[in-house]
DNA sequence: CTGAAAGCGCTTACAG
DNA sequence: CTGAAAGCGCTTACAG
């Protein structure tokens, strides 16, 4: 109906109030008389008012925004977490800017600095491991953040995720009962990746209080992808061809692996037994059904933002670590070790 | 070094220049005498003085902001579009403020006032259907705004995407070409998803030529998830037993309906026939590999940033409809219909 | 409960 | 090439 954009102004004049009493309104209802008020909210909904975010913004010192980098949303585990977190600061009101950082700890302090300069009001990155000046840029902003995927009470950052290392020695722990001892580990990239680092870290781990030898020569580190994973596999199993049981990093390079298994005419599990990390969903769909372990993505990203709102209401920096549960799940893909 | 964050006018002060010449020296470097940029950058650095988004969003009238709406993430084929649609435009100096609805037109109506009120200075959305205030609240912003995952000429707004009905009309023409006359559906939701729809049209269509009944009884219509694909294939086969190829809305349908012929002990492609839609990463390492349809998510992101970005730089309000190529791609889980 | 007014941190014609 | 100044559309102490 109207040309240009209706004001706050242009609500205040309708009405025959001032815009503080407007602005009122919107944010804080019951200190408003509630005559005046349902006039208001009338004229706002005629007008088709909208407030503008950026004023509102510039003025109120707050955005009711708040920033995510994830190292790839084109993976489920990170997409399902920042549904969850979009949700929920959709519920409340926020918006959420989402940006990338394809594992490289550079490209997410650019990232960084850009949703900054947005005026985020707060920020919730992936992993533990960050530059340093992504550190001081946050801690000069004064904004509440969390490291989500990570769960390390010592930290001196808030941290939501789980326990990396015990999970894997929980795989690691399957695999031994199942009387496997010639390992082979396809792991995702190590660099900037403390995740992948506490997993493989997990296995060795157990492996060692076993005496059970992990030479580097059976690790294989790789791009998360499904074709990576699957030539991994062709390299342990060729020049390894003593491996009864395979870690992989995530998922996707089970889904590769097994893929790679097969081709090979490796029978899994029975001449192979081969474990992921996620579970996500086409895990259960594959045959063999996927060995796995369930990362909780959808409850970080729940707990993300339910902590990082929290903190914007109290105005407070607590620092919090909050331990989730992972469990594995034990399905097909392993079974005892042949002969 | 800091306590407060540094604005224009402290950079100013420090150079002893007014606030004009670092807001040029910002946007329009060659507006000023290198001398004093020079001088100006320095300042800047020194100071670690970043933008203040909101303010500069009030004073110019752009955000440099570009809102995203897509039915969800986690779903890799949007997800990978998102991803390339972020990454052209943090090149661009844009942010992507990204909300998914849930495959709900009221929900996408719900978002699209979110984003427009954060001022966003341009807009995608996914498919053709949209709530007509959704429109109207696009249009009165005065804002660049395409329509991805679609292609009709004759659209009134732009549109980028590739055409569903010729796409689906592939598969069913193999399928035909393969000797299989008995054929069942299993399709995504298909009220607010004109994607899905227009799929089953084509399929439809080209069975209606070859004078072939699909009656309404073999087209099962369920939610985009494993667990819907694997029932739906249960329900098909079970109440259609003659049927030998199976149409899936999209490849996480597919992975369910492959899962759920292998509990009956059907054997793929054998006994039965199954194709996809989306060419996801894992219908490659699927036994049998998945023959569907590639659709070139990643190209429409980049496409839409560009668009986008053109548009908002020419300030103008073209509209363009961009046909992307979606070819089939036949693999294993296709074969001669049996007996 | 309400209003006048300052101010948030920039950009941008307009002069010079 | 540069500066003074208005203005973007809100919020928020401060008075009353």
């Amino acid at each position: 109906m109207q040309d240009k954009k209706p004001t706050l102004q242009d609500v205040a004049d309708k009405v025959g109030v001032s815009t503080a009493t407007i602005s009122r309104c919107l944010s804080d209802p019951q200190k408003v008389k509630p005559a005046v008020r349902e006039q208001v909210m009338l004229a706002i909904k005629e007008l088709g008012y909208v407030p503008h975010g950026a004023a509102r913004a510039l003025a109120s010192r707050r955005t009711r925004t708040i920033g995510a980098i994830v190292p790839t949303v084109d993976n489920a585990i990170f997409a399902k977490a920042i549904l969850s977190l979009q949700h929920e600061l959709t519920q409340a009101g926020y918006t959420l800017l989402l940006a990338n950082s394809s594992y490289s700890l550079e490209e997410e302090w650019r990232e960084t600095q850009a949703l900054l300069s947005r005026g985020v009001d707060g920020l919730v990155l992936v992993g533990e491991q960050h530059l340093p000046e992504t550190l001081e840029a946050i801690r000069r902003q004064e904004i509440p953040y969390v490291n989500l995927w990570v769960y390390n009470p010592q930290a001196q950052y808030s941290c939501i995720g789980f326990d990396h290392i015990r999970a894997s020695r929980q795989i690691a722990s399957h695999l031994f009962d199942l009387q496997h001892r010639e390992y082979g580990v396809i792991s995702g990239m190590l660099k900037h990746n403390d995740r992948a680092a506490l997993r493989l870290a997990g296995m060795r781990e157990f492996l060692k209080e076993q005496a059970i030898e992990l030479p580097d020569a059976r690790v294989i580190e790789c791009r998360y992808s499904v074709e990576q994973g699957r030539q991994a596999m062709h390299q342990l199993l060729t020049e390894h061809p003593d491996i009864t049981a395979v870690f992989c990093g995530n998922d996707i390079l089970a889904l590769g692996a097994l893929w790679g298994a097969r081709e090979l005419g490796i029978s899994v599990p029975d001449q192979l037994s081969v474990t992921g990390f996620d579970n996500l969903d086409f895990a259960l769909a594959l045959s063999p059904q996927l060995t796995t372990v369930n990362a909780p993505s959808r409850r970080m990203g729940e707990q993300a933002a339910e902590y990082l709102l929290k903190q914007i209401e109290n105005k407070s920096a607590e620092i919090e670590h909050i331990e989730l549960e992972a469990e594995l799940i034990v399905r097909e893909s392993t079974s005892l070790a042949r002969g």
